[in-house]
DNA sequence: TAAAACATTGCAGGGCCTGCAAGATCGCTA
DNA sequence: TAGCGATCTTGCAGGCCCTGCAATGTTTTA
């Protein structure tokens, strides 16, 4: 029926979540882009969901994380990913392999991750919460880098390739979302990992 | 008397204002570290500087602010110090000279970033708010950087620079900060730096 | 010393977020 | 199908964060 692939959805009850917790995204992030973060409250989201405030509260612990999106996730799927790159693959081109899931997942949902993105450009303070951006997300990608590497999860490397390729990732995104042109989402991941991987050399001047 | 150089204090207004901030900052550090972000009261916080809590939020626009200090500051002076160093030198090199000065700054307050990156690691959210986290911040960075390229503010490579330099450097302190051994942060940000420019190359396997 | 400039404080109030308990809804089974 | 347990929603009370305003105190300047 309404299976879409890879969803463990049975009951009614599951679809109602869903459509719940999108109906607040989605609401979160129209408001938000029209009118401001700070001019939008918990409880105007609410209404436009059509749940009560309370409720908001169920779905998520923060006025913020109904924007940001599901970091877990993502987070959890690139490991998974990770580790089904042969060993022999260097890390980073390893990283930019699974990276291609989160972007297809990306492109899949592309006018809600538009909206997501001009929303975080408006509002800085939420940048650094897309995607691999906590500690908390980084520490699962830093051990999973440190066993690939082979070195102590405590040695500087696999944790300087998680923070540096993490901000390549947002920043091909903060790219991709900005530019009304919309080159592909994947050739702006390809681009900055290859001049990661090529030591920054300084681009040709005009 | 107390001159200590570069201070443009002039009357005991100043000092006093020097002096409440520097008390609630270190209150802050202590408290937070003590019991943790969530247990720690901008209440409690007042009381021990001896102001009041409406006085607490003069200084500092949120709780927050009290802990990660003054980002601002760093940022304009990196600025400022990049400006001076010879244009042939390549970008890497040049950020990397640049931020001299705001190492020595850290290391001249060595007890307080200790503390405060305890505090930073153990409360991950304030992480992204240090040294050029955000996006007000690292808009300056760009655009110095932009120039000193040669190449427009719009085009990807300085806004890649930027961030992933960023990134680079707040690997180089916490792992100064993590390290009971405590390595040279100069020696930290080096590897962190030679380490980009050579493309992020796998260690060898013990 | 008086006036101007600025810092501190209290107070009122809105918004965020949480714990708790009551009620509604859903899924399963006798 | 009736009912039971699990889960979800909601209201309510309450603490904390943060802000604007107006009164009070302190420093600087004239």
């Amino acid at each position: 029926m309404t299976s879409a692939g890879t969803e463990p959805a049975s009951g009614r009850r599951d679809r109602k979540k869903r459509r719940t917790r999108a109906a607040l995204t989605e609401a979160a992030l129209r408001l938000v882009a029209e009118r401001g973060l700070a001019q939008v409250t918990v409880e105007e989201i609410s209404e436009a969901a059509d749940v009560s405030p309370r409720t908001f509260f169920n779905y998520f612990a923060c006025k913020d994380d109904a924007l940001v999106g599901d970091q877990a996730g993502h987070s959890a799927r690139l490991v998974a990913r990770l580790a089904t790159v042969p060993p022999e693959v260097p890390v980073l081109a390893a990283l930019r392999t699974a990276l291609d899931e989160v972007v297809d997942e990306v492109r899949a949902e592309r006018e809600l991750w538009c909206l997501r993105m001009d929303v975080v450009m408006r509002n800085p303070a939420l940048l650094p919460r897309l995607l691999a951006g906590n500690a908390e997300t980084e520490r699962a990608i830093v051990e999973v880098v440190a066993a690939r590497v082979g070195v102590d999860p405590d040695h500087g490397y696999p944790a300087l390739v998680t923070a540096v390729t993490g901000a390549a990732l947002r920043h091909a995104m903060t790219r991709w979302a900005a530019d009304p042109g919309r080159p592909d989402l994947a050739d702006l991941v390809d681009e900055a990992f290859a001049a990661l991987a090529a030591g920054l050399p300084q681009p040709d001047r005009p």
